[in-house]
DNA sequence: ACGAGGTCCTGCGAGC
DNA sequence: TGCTCGCAGGACCTCG
């Protein structure tokens, strides 16, 4: 499930393959992953232009070609992929957008359950969209007294509150189960009522684990994979995401899984979380 | 402004 | 064996 640290890494490894590459042709299997663009339009559009540059935003993927951007959202089971030469039929397997490129390469969104989203914008475009999105939490000027009080302005449940993209982009399930694990502040505390040094500690967790995340190439959690098909790491140093009912790895005790919270799977230690 | 619940979608594994 | 069902979940929606 790409969430900052997967979109990332899948960013770097496409960057150098493909920038430079023009357009040639795309196809799209199912028109329902777009938001705000027709399928005819945005077939219309893309052969010829060529891609300057490969970012990303939250957790998407913008490929920019010129004034004009592909935001790929990736949802849960989306990926972008590059293939060095066609596509064998195994490779074609949920492969939503095709875009066949100058180099004989491939650039192809694939996304199982096709919960991901895809638009198509001009730059005036994106940063009307970019201005509903919050900072990026691995900006250096992104300080940890905005980081809490942005939290504790929220009267959410803390784990809510940090997977709302308003508050701070890029932090999905997985990461806010680890980062309040890490600061040791249970996920059911209402925002505004954790200590202002606690969310402050919570800042430096969830900063220094989504590095190591990115440093690891993401986690490997079902369908995630990297532009390269490959699987990430980060999911062996996971200390409660997927372990509810084992040892916590901090005090031993056994890790409590709950739904709860925004119908979401929320693990957590009662000794080590307050 | 909050929580609860629904929606999209498919694969997988548990249970009968 | 073969079926049904619940779950996985990011972001958005409506309703109360």
């Amino acid at each position: 499930m790409p969430e900052l640290p997967e979109v990332e890494t899948l960013v770097r490894q496409l960057r150098p393959l493909i920038v430079g590459r023009r357009i040639l042709g795309a196809t799209l299997s199912h028109d329902n992953i777009l938001d705000g663009v027709t399928k005819r339009t945005l077939l219309r559009a893309l052969p010829g232009r060529q891609i300057t540059a490969v970012e990303r935003r939250a957790k998407h993927a913008l490929v920019w070609m010129g004034d004009r951007v592909l935001a790929v959202q990736p949802g849960m089971s989306g990926s972008l992929l590059r293939f060095s030469r066609a596509l064998t039929a195994a490779q074609q397997d949920y492969a939503v957008l095709r875009c066949q490129l100058d180099d004989g390469s491939w650039l192809v969104y694939r996304d199982v359950r096709r919960i991901g989203t895809i638009r198509w914008l001009d730059a005036s475009g994106w940063d009307a969209y970019a201005a509903r999105l919050g900072p990026e939490p691995l900006d250096p000027e992104f300080t940890a007294e905005e980081f809490a009080s942005r939290l504790g302005n929220s009267t959410a449940a803390i784990k809510k509150a940090l997977m709302n993209q308003r508050v701070v982009v890029g932090v999905g399930n997985i990461y806010a189960n680890e980062a309040l694990f890490a600061a040791g502040i249970r996920p059911s505390r209402r925002a505004h009522q954790v200590a202002r040094k606690r969310l402050q500690a919570l800042h430096g967790e969830v900063r220094r684990i989504l590095a190591a995340a990115i440093a690891s190439e993401g986690s490997t959690i079902r369908d995630y994979r990297s532009s390269a098909g490959e699987a990430g790491s980060f999911q062996d140093q996971l200390y409660v995401y997927g372990r509810g009912g084992a040892p916590c790895r901090s005090c031993g005790a056994s890790l409590t899984s709950t739904h709860a919270i925004d119908n979401r799977a929320t693990v957590y230690c009662k000794m080590c979380q307050k």
